[in-house]
RNA sequence: CGGGGCGUAGCGCAGCCUGGUAGCGCGCACGGUUCGGGACCGUGAAGUCGGAGGUUCAAAUCCUCUCGCCCCGACCA
C-alpha cells in the first residue's frame, strides 16, 4: 500500500511516494530534482484540464442514496461490480485525509500501526470456530489445494501474532491497528459505498492483562473516536449495541443521523439513553381494556391482525400476534407481540440463545391444530415467550381454531409464559429509564468498539504469565471505523441542493479557483500566481483552467463542494477584483489579488474547528 | 435467500405490446458564432440492442435458458 499522507507542498514539491518495504531493493533516497519534471507533475494533479474528475451532468439510473449518486456524479467513485468501487483521484484524496486523522488519533492513544494480510490460511479460522458458517466469507483455494480465505476482520491475525510475540504481563497492554481492505461477500450490497463487499476499515485490536485494563483500553477508543468524528465534521451519536450471536462483553456503536442509514437508533432527550433498536427497550402506552370474559368468538375468513381489529371493531393494540418460530435445539416456539408491534428478531434470537427460522405453514397446524391466521396461545404445547407489554390487560388471540379467535385473554393467567423484551421500539415509547419520549432515528453505522474477551486469545492461545507466574489468555478488544461511510455520512449531512459541502478537514481540496475566461491572458496569470501561492501557504488549490464556459465551472466548482471558490474574471479585469466564496454559507468577498489568501483564510475560520 | 424492476452509443432514455434498413437528448470530434451559473448553428464519429438457444422469409421486438445491475425484505460474527 502507497502510503500518501496529505499534506500541503508548494508547487514543485508534490507527489512524490515511496513503496515501502521492497525488500531490500529500496532506491536510494536522494533529493529530488527540482525544476520542470515535478512542475509537471504538479500540472497534472490539479488542474481541471488535465485531471481524472469525470463529473456527470445527470444523476446516474442506478444510484439511489444521495451520497451514491453525488459520489458518481462529482467523479469521486465508479462502480465497477456490485458492492465494488474504483476510487478516483477525488474520492481518494476525500480517504487519505480521513486515514491521517485517523491514524493521528489512533497514534495519540498509544497505537502502533501494522498491515496485516487480506489472504488468511483456514487454519486460524478453523481455530477460532468461524470457517464455518458464515455465509458472506469469500473461500478460496490455492495452486496445491490449501483453504484460503479473504479477510472480513482481522481478530485471527492478531491473536495468532500475539500468541508468538505476547509473554508476559510485561508486553501489555498493546494497541495494534490497521487500515486494510476488508472482503466480504454481503448479501445486499447497496447505497454506493455505504454497504460494500470490498471496502477499506481502519480496524484497532487492544491486548490487555485483565478486565479492568481493557475497560481503560475501551474508553481510550471512545474517547479517540470521538475525537475522530468531531473532527471529520460528523453529527454522531454512540449507543448501545448488540454483542450479536458471538458473545462479547459490550459493544457501542458510533452512528450517524442519515435517511440513507440502514440502522435504527432510539434515543431518549431526557436521560441521554441511546441504544440500537435491536436493543433498545421502550415501554409502549397501553390502550384502555374493556372488561372481557373469556369467549370464543366466531371471526371467518379472519387473519391478519388489521382483520381481526376491524372485524370486531377493537383497537388492534387490543390483540396479541402469535409467531410461530422452530429453534435449532429447542424446536417450536411461540412468540407473542401486541397486535400493532414488530417482533424484533435479534432480541427473539439473545432470549433463545441460539438460530431459529419461521415456522413453516404445515409445521404451525402440526404445532397447535389450526392455520397461520387462527393461532394463538392458549392451549398449546410449545413453549410461550411474550413481549413485557403484554404483562398486562386482556386481549384477543387466535383459538386454534380455525375461523375463530378468543376474547378476554390475560396472559399469564389463561397460559404460561415467559415476559421477556420482544418488539421493536418506536418513537414515541416511554424511556425505561425517565418516562420521556423515545425518538427513533435511521443512522449509518460509522464505527464500533467491542469488548471481546478472551473467546479468540483462548481458542488461538494467545497467552502471557502474569505477576504469579500463571499463564492467562490475553484480553482482547476490537474496534473498527469505515473511511468510505465517514465519507458517504459527510456527504449525507452537510450536502445541499446544489451539491457536496465538504468540511474543511476531509474535502479533497481547500479552494477551486474558477479562472473563467481561460483564453484572457491576464486572468490566466492572476489565477496562475493566486494557485501558486496558495499551495505556498499550504491551502491545496485547484485550478478550472478548462476552456468551458463559466457556468459550467460554478456548477462543478458546487458539485464538488470544495470549501472556498476563488473567482477571477471581469471583476479582476475591470477593477483588479477576485471573489472568495464559502461554498457553505455562499458568502463572498471581493479582495485585491494580495488579499486572497487571508480572505480564504477567513472562510477557514467560519467553519467548523478541526 | 424471498419479492419487484431494469439491461438499446460514454451518460440519461425512446423503440418492444402490434416482428420488416436502430432513434432522441447530453457528451465526444471538427468548423463558426458566443463567453459570470450546465450557450447556439452546421458537419461528423460512435451501438455484438447483456449473452446463448429457439420460432420465423425476417427478431431489439415473440419463446426458453442464462448472466449482470438496482430497489424492498431477510441476513450483516
Amino acid at each position: 500500500m502507497v502510503l500518501r499522507r496529505p499534506g500541503s507542498r508548494p508547487p514543485g514539491h508534490l507527489r512524490i511516494a515511496h513503496r515501502r518495504g521492497q525488500a531490500g531493493r529500496a532506491p536510494p533516497l536522494r533529493p529530488r530534482r527540482e525544476g520542470r519534471e515535478q512542475e509537471e507533475g504538479l500540472e497534472v494533479v490539479v488542474r481541471r484540464s488535465k485531471s481524472l474528475v469525470p463529473t456527470l451532468r445527470e444523476d446516474p439510473a442506478d444510484a439511489e442514496a444521495l451520497s451514491h449518486r453525488l459520489m458518481l456524479r462529482a467523479g469521486l467513485v465508479r462502480q465497477l461490480a456490485a458492492g465494488i468501487y474504483v476510487y478516483l483521484p477525488l474520492g481518494q484524496r476525500v480517504l487519505d485525509k480521513i486515514n491521517a486523522i485517523l491514524r493521528e488519533e489512533m497514534n495519540a492513544i498509544g497505537g502502533q500501526e501494522i498491515l496485516m494480510p487480506v489472504v488468511h490460511p483456514a487454519e486460524i479460522w478453523q481455530q477460532s470456530g468461524r470457517w464455518e458458517g458464515i455465509a458472506e466469507m469469500f473461500k478460496l483455494k490455492d495452486r496445491a489445494g490449501r483453504d484460503l480465505c479473504l479477510g472480513m476482520t482481522h481478530e485471527e491475525v492478531v491473536a495468532w501474532l500475539a500468541a508468538r510475540e505476547i509473554r508476559s504481563y510485561r508486553d501489555l497492554p498493546q494497541v495494534w491497528y490497521q487500515i486494510q481492505t476488508k472482503e466480504r461477500d454481503e448479501a445486499r450490497p447497496r447505497s454506493g459505498v455505504l454497504r460494500t463487499r470490498e471496502f477499506l476499515m481502519k480496524d484497532s485490536y487492544t491486548l490487555d492483562p485483565d478486565l479492568a485494563a481493557l475497560d481503560k483500553s475501551y474508553a481510550d477508543h471512545e474517547r479517540a473516536y470521538r475525537r475522530i468524528f468531531d473532527r471529520c465534521g460528523l453529527t454522531y451519536y454512540v449507543v448501545q449495541s448488540d454483542v450479536g450471536m458471538m458473545g462479547g462483553l459490550g459493544s457501542h456503536e458510533f452512528m450517524a443521523p442519515s435517511a440513507a442509514g440502514e440502522d435504527e437508533v432510539a434515543m431518549c432527550a431526557g436521560c441521554g439513553y441511546a441504544a440500537n433498536v435491536e436493543l433498545a427497550r421502550g415501554v409502549p402506552e397501553a390502550p384502555a381494556f374493556p372488561a372481557w370474559t373469556r369467549e370464543e368468538v366466531a371471526t371467518p375468513n379472519v387473519r391478519t391482525i388489521a382483520e381481526v381489529a376491524a372485524f370486531l371493531a377493537i383497537d388492534p393494540r387490543l390483540t396479541i400476534k402469535s409467531l410461530l418460530y422452530v429453534a435449532k435445539r429447542a424446536g417450536p416456539v411461540f412468540a407473542l407481540v401486541r397486535g400493532d408491534h414488530a417482533l424484533h428478531e435479534r432480541k427473539l434470537a439473545r432470549a433463545l440463545g441460539e438460530e431459529f427460522r419461521p415456522a413453516h405453514p404445515d409445521e404451525v397446524r402440526a404445532a397447535v391444530g389450526a392455520p397461520v391466521g387462527s393461532v394463538g396461545p392458549v392451549g398449546a404445547r410449545v413453549p410461550i415467550l411474550a413481549d413485557e407489554a403484554l404483562k398486562t390487560g386482556t386481549y384477543v388471540v387466535g383459538a386454534n381454531r380455525e375461523g375463530h379467535h378468543l376474547r378476554g385473554v390475560t396472559p399469564g393467567r389463561d397460559f404460561d409464559c415467559r415476559f421477556i423484551d420482544l418488539h421493536t421500539v418506536t418513537s414515541g415509547e416511554a424511556c425505561v429509564t425517565c418516562g420521556k419520549a423515545l425518538a427513533v432515528e435511521k443512522v449509518i453505522e460509522i464505527g464500533n468498539i467491542f469488548k471481546l474477551g478472551t473467546r479468540y486469545s483462548v481458542a488461538l492461545k494467545a497467552m502471557y504469565l502474569d505477576e504469579a507466574g500463571r499463564e492467562q489468555p490475553i484480553v482482547m478488544g476490537s474496534y473498527g471505523i469505515g473511511p468510505a461511510r465517514i465519507a458517504a455520512a459527510a456527504i449525507e449531512q452537510l450536502a445541499d441542493a446544489d451539491g457536496i459541502v465538504w468540511p474543511w478537514s476531509i474535502a479533497p481540496y481547500q479552494v477551486y479557483i474558477v479562472l473563467v475566461s481561460a483564453k484572457d491572458a491576464a486572468q490566466r496569470r492572476a489565477a496562475e500566481e493566486i494557485y501558486a501561492e496558495c499551495w505556498r501557504q499550504g491551502l491545496e488549490a485547484v485550478l478550472d483552467d478548462r476552456d468551458e464556459r463559466p457556468g459550467v465551472k460554478f456548477k462543478d466548482a458546487d458539485l464538488l463542494g470544495i470549501p472556498v471558490r476563488v473567482t477571477i474574471g471581469t471583476s479582476f479585469l475591470k477593477e483588479g477584483i477576485v471573489e472568495v466564496r464559502s461554498r457553505r454559507t455562499r458568502q463572498e468577498s471581493r479582495v485585491v489579488k494580495d488579499q486572497v489568501v487571508e480572505a480564504i483564510r477567513a472562510v477557514k475560520a467560519s467553519e467548523a474547528p478541526t
